[in-house]
DNA sequence: CAAATGATGACCT
DNA sequence: GGTCATCATTTGG
């Protein structure tokens, strides 16, 4: 274990890679995260993808191959995916929530005010406290900037309905790690019963 | 070229 | 719990 943990193997479904990076750890730049939830989007089954209706330019990265960072930007955040799968097959993995482990003070800078274990809970957030931007997307997540490292030790895993999507939003591809505090508050989707 | 959409977040009541 | 701010991308004319 220690450094040399290696990641996941991201060329399988996403949905089959989430619950395994919770635990991982990303490094972005001098600050570095332990991811707490992730979400599952596949491509063509899943309708509440980016990829649903096919490639274009802004999903690209995700019918790009796997081991790429998928960033976009939306009411003026960033959220950042993991991309997942062999080139031409769309599916990615959401980022929703960490603890930064390393570079606290960078952290710190980039959202003032913020309580440590509040600084990346939540897809915008984890972009802003981590540096990532539109700037990153296509990036390796095995390059000079990104590094992505296995879990140091095992975790626990829970799941459930993903959060804010208009469609399909019911289908358990949520995954967090039960009792982190840098878990976003369980947001129930419109529609749901 | 113009309008609508969206995997959010912060603030108000 | 609900509303509004704010940005890039996508889609229609």
């Amino acid at each position: 274990m220690g450094a040399g943990t290696p990641a996941p193997d991201l060329s399988r479904p996403g949905l089959e890679v989430a619950p395994l990076l919770l635990g991982c750890v990303l490094r972005v730049g001098d600050v570095a995260a332990r991811l707490v939830e992730v979400e599952a989007y596949e491509g063509e089954r899943d309708p509440a993808s980016h990829a649903w209706k096919g490639p274009s330019r802004r999903n690209a990265v995700m019918f790009g191959g796997p081991g790429h960072l998928y960033v976009y930007a939306m009411h003026g955040h960033h959220c950042c995916n993991i991309a997942c799968r062999e080139e031409g097959v769309a599916s990615a993995v959401l980022l929703r929530g960490a603890e930064i482990v390393d570079g606290l003070d960078a952290a710190r800078a980039r959202r003032p005010g913020v309580a440590d274990t509040a600084l990346a809970r939540g897809p915008g957030n984890l972009c802003r406290a981590l540096g990532i931007t539109s700037a990153d997307n296509g990036a390796s997540l095995f390059g000079p900037r990104l590094l992505l490292s296995g879990r140091a030790a095992p975790v626990e895993v829970a799941a459930g309905p993903r959060v804010n999507v208009s469609r399909a939003g019911e289908w358990p591809w949520r995954f967090w790690v039960p009792g982190s505090p840098s878990v976003s508050a369980y947001k129930r989707h419109a529609g749901s019963a």
